[in-house]
DNA sequence: CGCCTACTTGAGCGGCATCAATGGGTGTGG
DNA sequence: CCACACCCATTGATGCCGCTCAAGTAGGCG
């Protein structure tokens, strides 16, 4: 609950429409018609939040919804024969998961629960079915998927090029970033995550985000006491997470397929 | 035309249709009806082929179509504002390109050809009509994007957790797959790709790849005469690729939500 | 209080990058 | 036909970043 603005609480107690939704322009709904939204409604079921370590689905599990989350946070990550975790992401209120079962009808990954988490659930078949009626609903669901594959890749640039600092700092970005699309401070935060899933998902060391955080520290840059975190020099950190970023040219060359 | 088969080329010399493409089972066509499929290749544009180092498109570029390879290959790069090059994919017949720009509608990478290739191009609006009639195409465009998340994120990991031998052996067996897929010989196949691209593609010196061709080679698990690489032992390579690769659990868990 | 997990700090090492030099292949122009 | 340039691939020497191992500290919860 932590994250819902407090008078959308006490209007909605159990019917919590997609209309009056304060996370709308950052979910499906955005920039769609007050009708559409009340299709998209129709379809969504709301459900007891999820407990911290809860799993709202299981790696091999069977597909069956999309779900945004409402409040709080989750974790999604992938096992290894061996046991071995791979953190591959973590999500705010406001974004979805289980895009990646769209292809094979079964989750390769699992989603558990970092703290108290509500949760929409997008079942599927409905939601194809209103998507092949409302243009504007399709559209959205392709958007979110190729911002999806843009923000991996932008990772996996991150990964192969970065060193662990650069890496640090563009996660620290995004968190603040994402904070911030949601009205909350982008300098003074708490992460959900423990240091060793932020390292994991960075493909560092719990060891080197010690060092990293006390380094990033010294500098003046942030202050960090466990997961809050309050970012000094936001620019330093934007500075270092943005060196070498992914180029957006201002205007457009010719798209004609010749070169 | 190298991977078109012969009987294909000489009935539609320039009208060739969805239908009789051999490529029809890895592309969008696949397990659509046959009059869904003619009305998917009436919206197909066919171009005079590319020529090695020319651009399908350039990041930047205004968002116009997804274009699907028909013979040859193609690899999509980024740039940093440095200059510095990140080639984020290598695309074989059969293999979509440009759904990272659909979140945007400008291109966030650059498509380069590294052969003579040809090229469908699927005019995206009419695409997103067409998917919106026909809830196969609807459900074959997500489930295609659905696959490249999913596939970004194997990569993911291979790049936080794995060594560089694993990563090429990787890379090896994804080649090998992609060209079993068509017909072609798995063990038996000519790189389409520079030791530098392959390199930068998987975050490693292009030095790197060097040694790691000549450990494989000394180890006798293939021979690599240039691009020309032909796997002795596959199974060596499989394993070292494999270890630690996802779990795809056997059989479902419970989805229920709860833990 | 004791246990457990998360986090911190230090020491040492190894994998891979970097720098540098050389060899081979291919296209170009004389 | 050869000379030259250019790019790509190879190989060796060296160094650094971040992992690993190990120990110690702090906080949460029975």
């Amino acid at each position: 609950m932590s994250d819902s603005d407090l008078s959308d609480f006490r209007i909605s107690s159990l019917r919590q429409a997609c209309a009056h939704c304060s996370l709308n322009q950052l979910c499906l709904p955005m920039s769609l018609s007050e009708a559409d939204i009340e299709q998209l409604d129709s379809i969504v079921e709301r459900r007891r939040p999820l407990q911290r370590g809860d799993h709202l689905y299981w790696g091999g599990d069977n597909f069956q919804a999309i779900y945004a989350v409402r409040s709080g946070s989750l974790k999604t990550y992938t096992t290894t024969e061996e046991g071995e975790e791979q953190v591959t992401g973590f999500h705010l209120p406001g974004e979805l998961v289980g895009l990646d079962a769209i292809n094979t009808w079964v989750h390769p990954c699992s989603a558990a629960s970092l703290e108290t988490t509500s949760i929409c659930e997008l079942p599927f078949e409905q939601l194809e079915h209103l998507a092949a009626d409302i243009p504007g609903l399709q559209r959205q669901l392709l958007r979110l998927m190729s911002k999806e594959i843009f923000a991996d890749q932008e990772m996996l640039f991150a990964m192969a090029r970065r060193s662990a600092e650069e890496r640090l700092a563009m996660l620290l970005m995004s968190f603040s970033d994402r904070f911030a699309r949601r009205g909350l401070s982008a300098t003074r935060f708490r992460l959900p995550v423990a240091r060793s899933d932020l390292g994991n998902y960075l493909g560092l060391a719990p060891e080197t985000m010690s060092r990293l955080f006390r380094r990033f520290s010294d500098q003046g840059w942030l202050k960090a006491e466990g997961r809050e975190i309050q970012l000094i020099e936001p620019d330093a950190l934007s500075e270092l997470a943005g060196r070498g970023m992914i180029e957006e040219p201002a205007e457009p060359r010719r798209g004609d397929g010749t070169d």
